[in-house]
DNA sequence: GGCCTTTACTAAAAGCCTTTAGACCATAAT
DNA sequence: ATTATGGTCTAAAGGCTTTTAGTAAAGGCC
């Protein structure tokens, strides 16, 4: 408050050295007699001086932070346990090698870029933007490295998870099933450039979904798809309109398992029951799936591996080890208690449609 | 990579000025003339400059960065829905103010203090210590305002929510309805001198059921005490424990609702029919709680709003204004479905329990 | 025409650290 | 005895920006 920071210069001053001493007897011990070495940081906690991060920083050009970028509100980002999992991921990548992480959301007044420009961080993981995005235009000139996550490049690393084919596998499945009356909850985005459906993940998935019902010689019907709001609320909310057009489906395609987990609590409302009478299948395999009733089958994509990952490969970038690598992980449909039991008919057929994700 | 970066004096030549003037064409237009101002921002743009977050933290003292200290691997603490919620109530508070959010949490390898001093931040909101706590004492002669969530301080703000009385009225509700054979199972703290299990919010919660075995004049058995660790996973071993040791609990207590959810697992598991034969209630009211099946009565407290005004505290504290203040936010008995329903019996006296809380 | 005020801009310092090149001294090698 | 070697330590530059104090020119006023 009062007192002004200690810098190095006093503790040289109290030591009786330079403060190039100093900053040897921190990073370079060896370079200095034991004895004075000592000395130096006697003096150091005495004073409790710690050097300024923003001055190491600048003339090293590094802090240690990993920046992880997710253009949405931070309130929505840790509402959706796909981004704890995903961060889960990073945050492990960083603590091996004693970094942190900053947390970068779309702040309530300023733009994106601004809070972008003046984020302390040595390079950014960015989710779910194209390389091509205006926002992101400014690190690449400012020289900070990044990744993407969920989007494409051309230039920087990537990791991207099969989406669609993890999308075809869980439509396939409800198709072989004998489902021809297929609600299908797709994501509302609500991000200006990004609305295109065909774009991002909820893009991918619906192609996936798509690809089945063509695989499947089953007529795909626009009116049977409904965006919804990425939340448990929104899935409700789809569900509910659908009902109110006068669709009676009898199996759900949800592009996340929040919504899925919504669709099931308005199913669960408007007495449908599930699985018998209604089967659903989620995506991400997020902890909700895990934890609703009945527990939600849904196609499993390696969030915190994904998180992981990407963390590597923008440390790789740091390092300028390594070149831009286009990860794609596999995904894999989870059975559980929201589709019906299909050993008895399928087994086989079932069994070779999950085979077809393995390897990276 | 190769080119270096492009510096305020670079925009100064190319736009024929002193740095003084770039600097004002971003913070002071008024400075310039309309003509020169323009004239900088177009150079500003052809070379794609963005001024150094560092050199000008150096100077401005500011980076916009709030920090959250949590003393626990990020692994643990991304998979703690508690910490979500928190998470997202300081972020919010952050994004109102177009600040992002440094999370930092205990390194594989070096010691949590290194990491500290060498955090990029304003501020620090510190999670589960005490003010005394050696690793924050750099963080003071640093001259690092931070602000203390769930523990004790003398000198800074703090945010805490009633852990006793909350535990309390828990204990009180499971004592009341005849039960004697309570099982409680509490944090296993792996913190070295937070081991003491009367330290912490475990302590504290703990302290909250002794003081309703007291008041309703039932004995306390230290044997019906386990140690778990803090995770669904643990509390499944928690429950699984006290039944190898013989115990045959006809209610649990759990300090958390991981806790919880994983000791109704293991005794769904062991074919106790829940709430019929077991009643549980756990602690925090996370979104476990409303997922569980059952889902879980539980101690409520405000996570979001504590994230929200731990972070509040600390924009006050950094901007000088507003003196250390002491919030102490409610907890409520949120009765759910692993409690069996009490208004045939004690409507009046528990509507009394619940009322104590209320105010802030 | 001399003095004062504005306006538009600049020089220089401050902010704090790391790193490079080199000084100085004592000891070992030739 | 002289040179090489190595161990300790320092001076000074560099990293990039903001801010303070101040200059120079233009205009207004008496």
């Amino acid at each position: 408050m009062g007192t002004s920071r200690v810098t190095i210069a006093d503790v040289a001053r109290r030591a009786g050295v330079s403060p190039t001493a100093v900053s040897f007897a921190f990073h370079n011990p060896d370079q200095l007699g034991a004895e004075t070495a000592q000395r130096i940081m006697a003096a150091v906690r005495e004073l409790g001086y710690a050097p300024s991060p923003f001055a190491r920083a600048l003339v090293s050009r590094q802090v240690g932070v990993l920046g992880v970028l997710v253009p949405q509100g931070i309130g929505a980002i840790f509402e959706n346990p796909f981004f704890a999992a995903f961060l889960q991921g990073v945050g492990t990548a960083c603590a091996e090698q004693d970094r942190s992480m900053l947390v970068v959301g779309s702040p309530v007044d300023g733009t994106l870029e601004d809070v972008i420009a003046r984020a302390p961080v040595d390079g950014f993981i960015i989710v779910g933007l194209n390389e091509g995005y205006r926002e992101i235009e400014p690190l690449r000139r400012r020289g900070v490295p990044f990744v993407i996550v969920d989007g494409d490049s051309e230039t920087v690393s990537s990791v991207n998870v099969d989406d669609e084919g993890g999308a075809s596998r869980a439509a396939a499945h409800l198709l072989a099933a004998g489902h021809r009356d297929v609600l299908v909850l797709t994501f509302e985005t609500p991000y200006g450039h990004l609305d295109d459906p065909l774009h991002g993940v909820g893009g991918r998935r619906l192609r996936g979904y798509q690809q089945a019902f063509r695989d499947a010689r089953v007529a795909w019907r626009d009116q049977w798809l409904i965006p919804s709001v990425a939340s448990v609320e929104g899935g409700r909310q789809g569900f509910l309109t659908a009902l109110r057009s006068g669709l009676r489906p009898t199996a759900v395609l949800a592009v996340s398992d929040a919504i899925a987990a919504g669709a099931l609590a308005a199913a669960a409302r408007a007495e449908f029951r599930v699985p018998e009478e209604l089967e659903i299948i989620g995506f991400d395999d997020t902890i909700l799936a895990e934890l609703s009733c009945p527990p939600l089958t849904t196609v499993r994509q390696p969030i915190v591996d994904k998180g992981r990952i990407a963390a590597e490969l923008l440390l790789d970038a740091l390092a300028d080890r390594g070149s831009a690598e286009r990860i794609v992980l596999p995904t894999e449909l989870i059975l559980r208690g929201t589709t019906r039991a299909p050993e008895i008919r399928t087994r086989s057929r079932h069994n070779k449609h999950r085979r077809t994700d393995d390897g990276v």
